[in-house]
DNA sequence: CGCCCGTTTGATTGTCTTCAAACAATGTGG
DNA sequence: CCACATTGTTTGAAGACAATCAAACGGGCG
């Protein structure tokens, strides 16, 4: 269902205001949707990676808009196709709803962490959810230091500054900047 | 449609966690949604007043609790019935829909007022929002400080100060603690 | 009148931002 | 392959802001 379609480093994928035509699911690669404030500064609503669905939208037009981080490969999703084989087929229906409820739950947690926590509880936080999604022993930040930034609603010095402080505590181990190892336990104790 | 009923200062009027079988309006006095944060905090949600529908919930639960601030008097509508009649007659329909997206526009601009704004600038919101909502000369703050500050994600020190800050800059007068006008120009122009 | 609660005021501290500069990694043209 | 530019990241110092701790104030009510 749907056709795979390979977005480069920074495509736009869809726009806020576009009509929401689709629903996507990335197939390799990364993905950051995100919304540009009207005093300049940008907000990453979230991060999507392989087996992830982004772009559900309630209403009828996008809200956000969507970029490809890295190279990436992206099943694309006729909506109507979807919510019409939802009208008939239960199973359909339920992956739906449930597709819907990760994505609410997110939204939530991440505007109590933004309430809530300081600096470092977000970066803290940000890479515990991250080694979470990814399994693997090392984690690759495909992300920007800014996007990360944009994100947890930081300036990038303060991320900076934050993951070099985990550095030490030995929560994280730095390969490259931009690629970890997440050590659980010492990243709890913070 | 409807029964009135008569709440006493700080009486509840319904808990997180409760059924939610009724819908709310609010005849006379002033009323508070809030929820105990796992931490000890309180977070104060909304505050309403005479013709303000409140207590409206997506599920069947309650998520937040609600009180009288004053005596108050509150139509109390079973939501069955409401939503029953909304189900034949357009006019209700539209009507519940209306007073859904106030609630959902009122629940946005205010987590976007606790994302960018400083101390300062929440408060003057804050106070430009209830004037708005008065129309009268003077506006009462039947509210207390407390109150604010927990619906502002500020300590009680900080809206005081914000307070004294607008009344030296012009932007408001006290008449009492409780009872101020509001220069909306002043206000602005902070 | 005196107490109590809510409010205001003052001094200090901690945290994040801002401004500035150094540093590291990568790419480009000669 | 090197000199140089570009981009992304880190580090340092200073400043701004709100929280915290502490104390004084004021109004309402017994």
């Amino acid at each position: 269902m749907g056709t795979e379609k390979l977005f480069s480093r920074n495509e736009k994928i869809f726009r806020k205001g576009q009509s929401a035509r689709h629903i996507y699911k990335v197939k390799l690669g990364c993905i950051r949707t995100y919304a540009n404030l009207s005093d300049g500064r940008r907000l990453v609503s979230a991060f999507y990676f392989p087996r992830n669905y982004f772009g559900l939208e309630v209403r009828d037009k996008h809200i956000i808009s969507a970029e490809a981080i890295t190279p990436s490969m992206v099943l694309v999703i006729r909506r109507q196709a979807l919510t019409l084989r939802a009208a008939t087929d239960i199973a359909v229906a339920k992956h739906l709803l449930a597709i819907t409820n990760v994505e609410l739950q997110r939204a939530q947690n991440h505007s109590l962490l933004l309430r809530n926590k300081s600096a470092h509880e977000r970066v803290a936080h940000f890479l515990f959810e991250l080694k979470k999604r990814n399994r693997r022993k090392e984690v690759d930040l495909l992300m920007s230091r800014q996007d990360i930034a944009d994100h947890l609603n930081l300036k990038i010095e303060t991320v900076s500054r934050a993951l070099t402080r985990l550095e030490k505590k030995s929560a994280i181990s730095f390969l490259t900047h931009r690629r970890i190892t997440v050590h659980i336990r010492q990243l709890l104790a913070t």
